[in-house]
DNA sequence: AATGTTATTGCATCATTAGGCAATAATCAC
DNA sequence: GTGATTATTGCCTAATGATGCAATAACATT
């Protein structure tokens, strides 16, 4: 329960309130980390332990995690949003294909140096930095197959 | 109106049906590349070229002009979804801030390599390709405020 | 423990986006 | 051109996400 309790401290010192809604949502996140979840899920979660919680307290919580670094959000082509605990961890990066929606994870070491970049040339600064690559897969590669292409 | 006949001939190649609706965005997208356009802009456009207009016939369209790598779309934190023409550009890429929502423009050159990493060592290749970061921009790094922060 | 400040919630409402189905129209083959 | 194939559209409906406002509750201060 260490962890939840670093969290809750850092939460606090940013102005959020702790509140039943994001204790649980919360300790969800820390019970599921590195899955990818949709928020129909999280919703699902949240009612079981709240009766009649709103939709809209998902949402609201959801996108304070996020522009506070706890979690991040994924747009998956064929899937959908899913958000997933990032918090504390190092960089992450996917390559999502435009076209089939496959997804790899990234080569960590290769990305080092990019992140070192973006903290010098860019204003982008460490931890918590989070990459999507929104590309497209040898197999969806458009112009591969058309010489239409310029 | 050279670009507009490579266009639909591409677009054709790939199995879609050229519509007046298909016709008139891209024409649009062509005469405004570069911009940042959100679904709104493009469905009054489209409205007044066509009466009564499905909204489900924009989302339909840009849906399948992403797929094929004609645009892209870029979710700006506090302005919403905006989609831009990238057909045949070099790589794109933008820095987001997920807690302000500021974005700059990626320096190209420093970006090549990654580009190469990508085709080489992952299943991605090359053309239309386009990356978003998003992090935090230095203002909002949420690590530099507490010490809660792992 | 009581109080004041203000983040948070619920509620109602609206805007945005997605999916199924039948009718339509763009393209291809002849 | 004529007809066959099938992507596309419109319509309807539903799911998802966003917003304003008043009531509530979390937290700091005393």
């Amino acid at each position: 329960m260490k962890k939840h309790a670093e969290l809750i401290t850092y939460l606090k010192s940013k102005g959020l309130r702790m509140t039943p809604s994001k204790e649980i949502l919360i300790q969800f996140f820390l019970d599921n980390k590195s899955r990818h979840v949709p928020i129909k899920e999280l919703y699902d979660y949240l009612s079981k332990h709240i009766e009649d919680v709103d939709r809209t307290t998902i949402y609201r919580n959801i996108e304070k995690f996020i522009s506070l670094g706890l979690i991040q959000e994924l747009d998956l082509p064929k899937v959908g949003k899913v958000y997933q605990y990032v918090f504390g961890k190092k960089m992450h990066h996917y390559y999502i294909c435009k076209s089939c929606g496959k997804m790899n994870k990234g080569n960590a070491e290769l990305f080092e140096k990019v992140e070192k970049a973006l903290k010098d040339i860019h204003d982008f600064s460490k931890a918590n930095l989070s990459m999507l690559f929104y590309g497209f897969c040898s197999k969806c590669d458009i112009s591969t197959e058309s010489e239409a292409s310029p």
